[in-house]
DNA sequence: AAAAATAACCGAAACGTTTTGGAAAAACTC
DNA sequence: GAGTTTTTCCAAAACGTTTCGGTTATTTTT
């Protein structure tokens, strides 16, 4: 492969030259710089990366890790759609992305300072980690430039991206009871995650706020699986068949509540209301469409870049992005008869 | 950051007694071996794979070169899914994987070549790339080890995985006809995908078996898109109403037509049978539930990583990988009364 | 025309590893 | 106890860049 020696030696001049006209600078002759520019393409040279960062001690590329990164995540595109955002901005910076592969069976014997390390990167974007990983201490306590999906990590070093999940649920609420529900359920998700404990927050300072009883056999944990809220929203409607409505923490849960009401005939929207959480792609696409919180992923991925990259240049103060949510009405909430 | 030169000053021992201890040489002492390894540890000493691959040429890196990954790539989760597959198993080889950033301004700066050859990348997997694409040229005639998603090129360095296109048709045709239905129609994807024509190759072989006549006016182009599906669907179930079944390229177009149908007052499956292709995760959630024609993409991504692996270390032989597809029958495909 | 400033170039060190080709010391062999 | 083998270690080169601190030749200033 060409190298910058093979330039100069072509060229009659020093390596320092060759580096000196390809980069740009003023204090290279004019009929040189043309010179070493043709025999760059001629012999069709192209800058090694590794020697170049290894001297400039910087890489140009930002670490991705991310837990969602498996055959179950393909459901919700959520995973996908952060990725997609973060690539945008990424690409338009000229920085590029790596994939650390983190099986669980790597995590052992590698630590999170070391996979960002060793491959030199500026930067890291975290996404899926949960509260109990052991690799979130790490990256508080590690100053390598972090910035993590909806997990509230902040100091010097280390930011977050998150919707307000509490406003969110809110939202929720409020149209339901808009509608005249009073006697409203929740599915909640795993305790691990940090948004689970926000939306239901927001869930029960939006029944508060509206007057509306809190009663905590009617917020159940669903796991974020289909499955499981399938199982547990069947029980759940079965043993409380007052509850006219049910407010699910994500929309793939909500997708199995509404399989619950189906199977024990309960119709979606005449006799029980449903808004999900996310607004997945699926959600428009079933029957009847979901009505949601919606959260824009892409602009989740977009931000964290944007965000990870003013921290790398120090332009950035503020450690925090809150993206906007809203409120997607459609098929599966109506009035209260 | 702790470089080997440190361990060396602490331990009392030169560079190179260090390197081997840590790379498990035998020439090394072990009461010498123990105490580099405990400085190592303490002085939280990750090697640096820069200047690791500089000297031993080579990355353990693989390229992504991935079209799909913006935006509009979200609905169809083939994209995400084949990217799971490849970071399973390059995962489990210990490979990891750079994310090329390749908006169209910065491939008109860049070649392919230059690409790769910056990152020293050892191999690439390409996907969604299409046929009039300039890099694909590039491709198959750099010497870099490549393997393609459903693009059939191969040379020595490059392979490609892809799906009975041919059967997969067939077998929708062949469904259909077993149905009854003799006035089958297809809407196909755009030209520049390799996929389109092999789909529709399997069409009209798939007619020609079952003795059915193939009309040229009932095969139209959807360009994959769900909205332009949903058009000339329309156009074309309105000029032609005795088409009583309909195979789509896609199953986002097959939604697209379901659409038309819909809108059209005509039932499906009862007045029209409509198969698509791919299996996306919609394609289980609508209503009626899509009969289609699955592709494992979770596999064809391992796969590719599998055969580019293979590749690269001379211990593959083949350059083509063929995934098996599946009719799967659910409710979109009906007996013709 | 001497002094000062500028333009164009270069040698060598540095980045953090691995590897080659030994060398010294210790342990065997007979 | 001389020769041989084995063990344990190391100096230096190499990978392909960038950059620091020059030097020489040319141009400008006075």
């Amino acid at each position: 492969m060409a190298t910058i020696k093979d330039i100069a030696k072509l060229a009659g001049v020093s390596v320092t030259t060759v580096s000196r006209a390809l980069n740009g600078y003023s204090d290279v002759n004019a009929k040189t710089r043309q010179k070493i520019e043709q025999i760059a393409k001629e012999i069709e040279y192209s800058p090694n990366a590794l020697a170049r960062s290894l001297v400039m001690k910087q890489t140009r590329t930002i670490g991705l890790l991310v837990s969602g990164l498996s055959r179950e995540g393909a459901k919700d595109n959520i995973v996908f759609d952060v990725l997609t955002g973060i690539n945008e901005y990424c690409g338009a910076q000229d920085y590029d992305l790596v994939l650390f592969n983190t099986t669980s069976s790597k995590q052992k014997e590698k630590t999170y300072a070391q996979l960002c390390r060793e491959r030199r990167v500026e930067g890291v974007i975290v996404q899926g980690i949960k509260k109990d990983d052991p690799y979130l201490i790490e990256i508080f306590e590690s100053n390598i430039p972090c910035v993590l999906i909806d997990v509230p990590v902040e100091n010097e070093t280390t930011g977050y991206i998150t919707t307000d999940n509490v406003d969110g649920s809110m939202k929720a609420v409020r149209y339901l009871a808009e509608l005249g529900h009073t006697n409203i359920a929740m599915i909640n998700g795993h305790d691990q995650a940090f948004v689970s404990k926000e939306r239901r927050k927001g869930f029960e300072l939006g029944m508060l706020e509206q007057g509306l009883p809190i009663r905590n056999d009617w917020i159940v944990n669903g796991e974020y699986a289909e499955l499981k809220a399938e199982q547990v929203g069947q029980e759940l409607l079965s043993e409380y068949p007052e509850i006219s409505a049910v407010f699910c923490a994500s929309d793939l849960m909500a997708l199995g509540v509404m399989r619950a009401a189906k199977q024990m005939g309960k119709k979606v929207p005449e006799e029980l209301s449903i808004i999900g959480y996310d607004d997945i792609t699926l959600a428009s696409y079933v029957t009847p469409a979901l009505t949601t919180i919606a959260q824009d992923t892409f602009r989740m991925g977009y931000a964290a870049a944007e965000l990870l990259i003013g921290i790398l240049k120090q332009t950035e103060e503020s450690r925090v992005r809150l993206i906007e949510n809203e409120l997607k009405i459609r098929e599966t909430t109506k009035e209260k008869t």
